[in-house]
DNA sequence: ATGGCTTTAAAATAAAGA
C-alpha cells in the first residue's frame, strides 16, 4: 500500500512543528505541500531527512511554493514549471517519478477577484496543466496530480453556495476547466466515491469557519487509469484542521495497492 | 463584510490568500 497525500500547509516556517507532527503521526509514502512560502535557501530539508523523508522543492520568496516529500526515498525531479508562459516566476508545479509513481504536486492560481488578469491567468495556467497532464497520460505509467487546484468542483463540495458563488473557486470557467482534465482521463477518487459531496479539505480562519463546519473542498488527486485500478481508500486529516497554529487546510489522501 | 484571520516581508503597513 502506497498513501499519497496533499497538503496546503500555509507557510512551512511557521507550520513547521506541525507538519513534523502530522508526518510522524500518518507517515505518508508521499506529501505533495503546496504554500511553502519560502525561497529554496529557507526550505528545513534536514529536519525531514531525521524523519526519514527525501524531498525535492520549488521555493519563492513570500508566497506560493510546492514541494515533494517522499518516505525513506529521495523524489528524481521530472519538471518544475508549466510550459507556455516563460515569463510566469510562480512556483506552482513540480513533478516527480517516486515509488514507482509519477507525482505532480500542483498549487493552482486562487484567481480573486474575478473577473480580472487574476483570474485569466488561474484559467490559463489550468490549461497549460491540462497539457502537461495529457503529456502524462500518454505515457501510460500510474499518476497522481495532487494539490491545491482552488476548484471547488459541485455545488455539493462546499458549505453553502450561496456564500462562494462570486468567488474564483466555482465559477462556471473554473469547473469547466477541471473537468476538462477529468475528461482527458483522470480521476477525482474522492469525488467518486462521495458522489453525495460533503468532504471539505478547507476551512477559512475568519468568522468561526472552522467551529462553524463551514468548509469546502478543494484539494484533490488526480489519478492516472493505471493509478486507479490500484485505488483503496481516500481520506482527511480534518483533526489536524482543528489543532493550535493549523494551516487553513487539512491533509487529503489516497491510498493505492501495491 | 469591498474582509471578520493568518503568513510573509520587513519595520508600519501591504500583499496575498480563498
Amino acid at each position: 500500500m502506497l498513501r499519497i497525500a496533499s497538503y496546503n500547509i500555509n507557510g512551512i516556517k511557521a507550520r513547521l512543528p506541525r507538519l513534523l507532527e502530522w508526518l510522524e503521526e500518518t507517515r505518508p509514502h508521499v506529501a505533495c505541500l503546496q504554500e511553502i512560502k519560502t525561497q529554496d535557501e529557507g526550505f528545513p530539508a534536514s529536519e525531514f531527512e531525521k524523519l526519514g523523508y527525501g524531498a525535492i522543492w520549488h521555493g519563492q520568496k513570500g508566497f506560493n511554493g510546492v514541494a515533494i516529500l517522499a518516505r525513506d526515498a529521495q523524489p528524481v525531479e521530472v519538471q518544475r514549471g508549466l510550459e507556455g508562459e516563460p515569463e510566469d516566476e510562480h512556483s506552482r508545479y513540480l513533478e516527480a517519478d517516486v515509488h514507482g509513481l509519477r507525482v505532480a504536486c500542483i498549487y493552482l492560481p486562487n484567481g480573486n477577484p474575478q473577473p480580472g488578469p487574476k483570474f485569466d491567468y488561474k484559467l490559463r495556467w489550468m490549461e497549460r496543466l491540462r497539457k502537461r497532464a495529457a503529456q502524462i497520460l500518454a505515457e501510460e505509467v500510474p499518476a497522481v496530480l495532487a494539490g491545491d487546484y482552488n476548484v471547488i468542483p459541485r455545488d455539493n463540495d462546499v458549505y453553502s453556495v450561496r456564500a462562494m458563488a462570486s468567488d474564483a473557486l466555482m465559477q462556471p470557467e473554473s469547473r469547466a476547466g477541471y473537468r476538462r482534465i477529468l475528461a482527458d482521463g483522470w480521476t477525482d477518487p474522492i469525488g467518486t466515491l462521495r458522489p453525495g459531496g460533503g468532504v471539505w479539505t478547507y476551512w477559512d480562519y475568519q468568522a468561526g469557519a472552522w467551529q462553524r463546519d463551514h468548509g469546502f473542498r478543494i484539494d484533490h488527486l488526480l489519478l492516472s487509469p493505471a493509478a486507479a485500478d490500484r485505488l483503496s481508500a481516500i481520506g482527511v486529516d480534518k483533526d489536524h484542521r482543528g489543532r493550535e497554529k493549523a494551516s487553513d487546510h487539512a491533509p487529503t489522501w489516497v491510498e493505492l495497492r501495491g
